[in-house]
DNA sequence: GTCTATATTGTGATAGAC
DNA sequence: GTCTATCACAATATAGAC
């Protein structure tokens, strides 16, 4: 089977991303070489710049495909506010614990990337925290929440839940549904009225 | 004043220390060059290894010391779980708080360790987290907390507590005190029977 | 589309003058 | 104790052959 020769922007392009995604989380991108990526790829280091305009090209559409499908996946559904909150906690765990690294990397390279790429990603994420403080805002005016300040608390429960990732363990004692609906007590007993 | 003469070995190696605190703390350990620390301590880079080994060993007792320290620093009160859970909680948001490069650092540069380093860090972060489920197993088995899981419930707590760092901003809306009164108010009301 | 080769710069660490 | 100079190597990125 020929290596050198034929097209496989198709194949190639998305092995790029997986190497790169895979190496930075494990290793930091600061740590990770071009040619790390590249061997992991299958490919020179050179052929690597077919497929990016740089390394921090890969950081950035990396963590911005992220932000954005975690925005896209979610939605407010219309209904009471602590519903909402269940809603919104279940979804979190279960779309963080299916891509650790992803997660990973959203938190520990945001100091990687360039002010202008950084902006963006900031702005994704206040997107993201926005939603949660709008329900807990909404619980606390009905009465059903008590919650002092919603900032303070939009950001203890996204750090709480957020932190599933690194000690969950596939296979391990609990499985996903029964760490779900754990965080969701804790949740839903720390900002009751 | 002469700058290439006299020891400075007291001054000099604290500064050295200092410096890498601080650039570890905003680059992170593989993007900052020994070059870049002896910038900032005002020193050549050959003149580092005077008071380092080498630049792993800069970063291993940065988080060494800092572990080391938290744990000497609070030690369980001869109290009923709540109270011992309520200066627990106070202690680690005071603490981290009075030294959020430090925890950065302890937190995002583990995988920068050698695996024996690793090792050492790993079990005095164990150390911690077991004082924590103490007290929770303490209060689950006196009735006067609610928790499904002590395992979990610690790892979330530590979690929603660290991440004050964070946010938390000298100066800003809320000041320490209040901080700390309103996460306690949190974790109380979320480990509540 | 991938290769080899290379330009340019930077890296951690050490040796020896002062 | 700090300096200058240097070693040996690795980094990102590009050029041009195939």
């Amino acid at each position: 089977m020929a290596r050198k020769q034929g097209s496989h922007a198709d194949i190639t392009g998305p092995k790029v991303r997986d190497a790169a995604l895979r190496l930075f989380a494990r290793h930091g991108f600061a740590a990770v070489s071009m040619r790390q990526i590249a061997a992991e790829v299958g490919v020179q280091a050179g052929a690597l710049y077919l497929y990016t305009s740089d390394k921090q090209a890969l950081l950035f559409e990396l963590m911005r495909d992220h932000m954005e499908e975690l925005l896209a996946d979610w939605q407010a559904p219309d209904a009471p506010p602590t519903d909402q909150l269940e809603d919104f906690v279940r979804h979190h765990i279960r779309f963080h614990l299916g891509r650790p690294e992803l997660v990973f990397i959203a938190y520990m390279e945001l100091r990687n990337l360039t002010p202008e790429n950084f902006a963006v990603i900031e702005g994704l994420r206040r997107d993201y925290e926005d939603r949660l403080e709008a329900i807990l805002r909404a619980g606390q005016q009905s009465g059903v929440f008590a919650v002092p300040d919603t900032k303070l608390a939009t950001m203890a429960l996204i750090a709480m839940l957020t932190g599933v990732t690194t000690w969950y363990r596939e296979g391990g004692r609990l499985n996903r549904a029964a760490v779900e609906g754990i965080y969701w007590d804790m949740v839903r007993k720390a900002v009751a009225a």
